[in-house]
DNA sequence: TTACTTGCAAACGTTTTGCACGATT
DNA sequence: AATCGTGCAAAACGTTTGCAAGTAA
């Protein structure tokens, strides 16, 4: 998806952002991955494209990317430092818990439910999160 | 609810555990609270009680408490270092982005739509997480 | 009495900050 | 040319570990 990459470029730009060799390698990375990265893996995975980057590069453009709304962070049992592309639109997760991989899905009809739980709570509901682990139909297979 | 922290006492036991000062204090915070409580606010409440209480113990205890599935962690926007009772069998929570209240809730007939989202992704799905936020009746109240 | 628990201090891994140099616009 | 971004080093932060002394069983 070198679309992606491209937009992102375009939208750091737009906002006044500078587009350097280092914020071009770690978007690149980011954006392609099925996978939720740590800052640690997103540089690992960079400095094979561009040896000189620094780790402290890769937390300042994450937090950019956040900032505009392009990553998101993914919270899981194991932790929460890691980040994937963020959805437009409001999006639910389903994680494999074996090879990581993120898929998002529609949250289908959930306000009924919401304003169920809102009359009998007495909560004004604001936002959710839903998230689903599992096993990837790949890592079914694999296992088979 | 002193019954719950007696409980908890009784479960550290049966556990090989010894029931100490230290983590009678921290029990007693930790099941009567109606807040996620991170481990330096556990800490700080804490030693209003026990003085001599060291932070290092608070990790500890914690650890064991959640071992035993007494406590839970709680994933939320700021952070997810918080701690907060674990409820029996499977629950989802409301949280009041003001005040931080945690609330319970059953998870209704949720399965049909992790059904048909394993369907759709092909996922074999295991376990979900579900949480609203909002502001609590009370937080309404006093804002008006 | 024995083994577990404690708190301190130190170590650790992750994230943030200060700064002079380098690169983008 | 001006400003923004970089990487290094050091600092800061939350958490974990080693250990000798203290305490529950």
């Amino acid at each position: 998806m070198i679309e992606t990459s491209a937009t992102w470029l375009t939208k750091l730009k737009a906002n006044g952002y500078r587009v350097t060799k280092s914020r071009q390698t770690v978007v690149e990375i980011v954006a392609n991955s099925k996978h939720a990265l740590t800052p640690l893996e997103l540089y690992d995975l960079a400095r094979k494209k561009h040896t000189g980057l620094g780790l402290v590069t890769v937390y300042r453009t994450l937090e950019k990317l956040e900032e505009l709304g392009l990553v998101q962070r993914v919270h899981q049992p194991q932790g929460c430092q890691a980040f994937i592309t963020a959805f437009n639109g409001h999006q639910h997760m389903i994680l494999c818990s074996n090879c990581g991989k993120v898929e998002f899905f529609a949250g289908d009809n959930l306000d009924p439910l919401f304003l169920s739980i809102g009359e009998k709570t007495g909560f004004r509901v604001l936002d959710h999160w839903l998230q689903l682990f599992g096993i990837c139909a790949e890592c079914q297979e694999n296992k088979a």
